[in-house]
DNA sequence: GCGTAATGGTTGATTTTGTAACTAACAACA
DNA sequence: TGTTGTTAGTTACAAAATCAACCATTACGC
């Protein structure tokens, strides 16, 4: 980064990362709250389901590094607004699937449309070969175990 | 982004930001929290204060992009750990200035060791050229106003 | 100066998260 | 079959973040 005595945290990833992630989310995160009244955890799952289709509890946390207690009161808010079903597995029945109701995949394929459009937007104001360059290094960085 | 149809959501900039985001600060957070038992918030102020000197609770919060009432607790916190001072301005009494005490200034110095360092781990797992192509965009995303 | 608005900072109530312990179901192996 | 260990998911309680209302003090308009 730089000398000792120069330190100089805008440039700390970590805290930047931070900050940018927070920047570029703020639009996006007023329009889920507003239109849907749902929280971070909630409009990942409807993405994963709406982009993956049928999954359970386990798979989503996985994919998206999610504990399973924030997954689990995600599914039990969205069930409630009638965004999803659950299905007990047939032949382990421990497991639930879930699948989006047209009502949730309406709310997905809105926020889909939205979430393109903001995407875009970001990439936009980077230049062209900057956003891919950024997206390259930054799944290098989310991919870093531990 | 990508087509309509084939949305990836582990490209989304907002999403990615976070993953990135939360996968870089996870050691740091740890050694923050298993160091000093401070919390994000905390070892923000720290080093604000570690790096600008004195401040106020406003500067803080307007550098860092930091809510007042988290500020005010975590200010609370670190003066109980005997890392800060507090004066009241002699002119205008609303405004409190903050040093941080010989205390202070020995866990920002080791943590800042410490960041640096984790820093260096994490630009070298990029590239070097791609590190600083990296915090440039970054630097723009965090400044783009709302 | 006096009333009103604005500012720096704190507090309290509510929501959300994090951690651990828990239930129910299945697996493995004697 | 019975015992022990895992796994999927939930729940309970503590810790933390959020939001609005709140002091105390200073600034502004008249």
């Amino acid at each position: 980064m730089q000398k000792k005595d120069a330190f100089d945290l805008h440039l700390f990833l970590p805290y930047l990362l931070n900050q940018a992630a927070e920047a570029s989310s703020l639009k996006f995160q007023r329009a889920y709250k507003d239109r849907y009244g749902i929280l971070r955890t909630e409009w990942r799952v409807l993405f994963h389901l709406g982009i993956y289709g049928r999954m359970n509890a386990k798979e989503i946390g996985l994919r998206a590094r999610i504990h399973k207690t924030k997954i689990s009161r995600a599914v039990q808010k969205l069930e409630q607004r009638r965004f999803l079903t659950r299905d007990t597995d047939t032949t382990d029945r421990r497991l639930e699937w879930l699948t989006l109701t047209p009502q949730g995949r309406a709310a997905y394929d809105d926020l889909r449309a939205l979430a393109q459009s903001y995407d875009s937007e970001l990439s936009a104001a980077l230049g062209p070969g900057e956003a891919a360059a950024l997206r390259q290094a930054l799944q290098k960085l989310a991919d870093m175990a531990e």
